[in-house]
DNA sequence: CTGTTAGCGCCTTCAC
DNA sequence: GTGAAGGCGCTAACAG
């Protein structure tokens, strides 16, 4: 490995102007700079990162954890991040949260370990104290996506569940249905609970009874919708529509339906979460809440660069939702 | 910021004894390590990880660089890898290469900078040679997934693309299928090269002549496999299966297919590439072929860690493909 | 403009 | 068993 010292001696000079022509600080005349340029060439020297960072206590890298790499729109979500922050001359580093909230702390602190300038953090698990716990404990500036803090909303970028869900029933209600199933996501996670929540506020804002047989817990996957639409067609409880917490899980219900001979839309209107790619295309094309993933990463991206840079921030504004009306909702029985 | 000094003045010992206790080298007594622990405790201690790895000469991390965060079984991929390789005691740094090979080659650079212990590659995108030049160049192990290199077949797990795509074809074909369309993914990607090789190949093989006006390029995603199977309905050359080089543009292609009237797979089998979570539960039922990469990443971790750890290594063998055949095909009219 | 001198926080001989 | 001293590779005053 060859370091600075060989280029300086290479170049005659010292390292303090190896290191100017390095980063571009102070003043060199340029024919030492060119020999300077000429020797780190013809070494092929790499700065060592790792001293660069331990000397200037800046590691010019800001820090992401994700709840799950596996998350259906977690590559969307990567991409954005990636974009942003190398679009501020800065890296990206990413880490795993494994899905629990210790895994999540954890890796948040390694991040910090790491000297990351910033961290941001999308969780799915922490629960609100914890998240205070790290916004006090770090020593680096953290935003939090997908969750509300209310004491720290300049760093809490969130969506409104519940107020989208609502929106989503609500419609359905409003197409004439009453009878409407629901299959969730996990219900340990706050996402899946205020989902959850806005279908049975919207039941309830419209006079209709909740039924649990209506209801059945699924885990996001396309299997997992599967099967738990199997338990609703089990239960016996009839349905005109189906409401699910996110779109992965419609396609698993949609074949549970076809396979039980019921038609979509005629018999049984669908309606998503996430508008991923495929919505679209499903057939019927299928109703869903969109969810301004991209933009959210982005205002979370800036907000942590202003934080860095010491910028005066103001409480962030929660996303809302938007629904993404296509063929997968018919006029139901109360139309 | 609380450094080992702090540390090492509140337990009344010196720096060196709280570096051993922390590193668990050399003999301290019992009561001195209490008192050390007690002292990290105390004051909060964590050590910086760039100081540690700059010392070291070892970040003890394994980094991965995929060209592209938003692939398509990226999420399980990416799982794979985290799990692997922090069951070695390591950590995973994951970088984004942009689907070019220019910052493919770059994001392999940083990591080589930031001084990972070793490097992971999933290249869709650089050449044989460019590859080659960093096997040459890099002072760490490298590690290539997607890209046979045959000077280095110690260091390549990849995938037979081409006999996968011939055997699926050639499935048709023994279905009774000789009118076979192909919706093939960016042809400046040596992966979809390879695909529609195979497809060419098991067309030849079975005495079909290749017609360009039934094969179209997509992009690898659901809007792009739409677009190309409207391409291929407009073109006019009648077909009564579907290849595509994988299971998203299938989801868009089957919905090109129902506008214009066309049942499946009574009119038109389908086959896909990668058999994603939704295959299984399309309708019809996608048969696509499976691609093993848990294992291959798997692999790819195994034979890094062996490097690292300078144990001897054999060259790996190719991955195959494994056909996964369910309701999308049907007999065709020859057979 | 350029070189010298101290660190950044930790590890690692080498003595005691 | 423990401490002192030097070094990992680079940056950052401070002098000239």
């Amino acid at each position: 490995m060859i370091t600075m010292l060989d280029v300086s001696r290479r170049a005659g000079v010292s390292k303090a102007t190896v290191s100017r022509v390095l980063n571009g600080t102070g003043q060199v005349k340029q024919s030492t700079r060119d020999a300077v340029f000429r020797a780190m060439e013809e070494l092929g020297y790499r700065p060592n990162f790792l001293a660069q960072s331990l000397a200037t206590r800046s590691s010019n890298s800001i820090g992401l954890v994700l709840s799950n790499f596996d998350g259906p729109y977690f590559g969307k979500l990567l991409r954005q991040a990636a974009k942003d922050v190398e679009a501020s001359g800065k890296h990206l580093i990413v880490t795993d949260g494994h899905d629990t909230p210790e895994d999540e702390i954890e890796a948040v602190r390694l991040l910090a370990d790491r000297r990351c300038d910033a961290i941001v953090l999308y969780t799915r698990h922490m629960s609100e104290a914890q998240i205070m716990r790290l916004f006090e404990t770090l020593p680096m500036p953290l935003v939090v996506i997908n969750r509300d803090v209310p004491q720290a909303r300049d760093r809490c970028v969130f969506f409104e569940q519940q107020q989208a869900a609502f929106e989503a029933v609500s419609y359905l209600i409003g197409q004439g249905h009453r009878e409407i199933a629901c299959i969730t996501g996990p219900l340990g996670t706050p996402t899946a609970q205020q989902r959850l929540a806005g279908y049975r506020a919207a039941l309830a804002g419209h006079g209709i009874d909740y039924h649990e047989a209506r209801v059945a817990e699924g885990d996001n996957k396309v299997p997992g919708g599967y099967e738990a639409c199997r338990q609703l067609l089990a239960n016996g409880a009839p349905f005109s529509a189906l409401f699910c917490s996110n779109d992965d899980m419609v396609i698993g219900a949609m074949r549970a339906l076809s396979e039980a001979g019921r038609t979509m839309p005629e018999q049984v209107s669908l309606f998503g979460f996430d508008d991923q790619p495929a919505a679209a295309f499903l057939q019927p094309a299928l109703s869903t809440v969109y969810l301004p993933i991209d933009a959210m990463m982005e205002t979370a991206i800036r907000q942590t660069l202003r934080l860095l840079n010491r910028q005066p921030v103001a409480a962030l504004a929660p996303f809302t939702g938007q629904l993404r009306l296509r063929g997968s909702v018919a006029r139901g029985p109360f139309a």
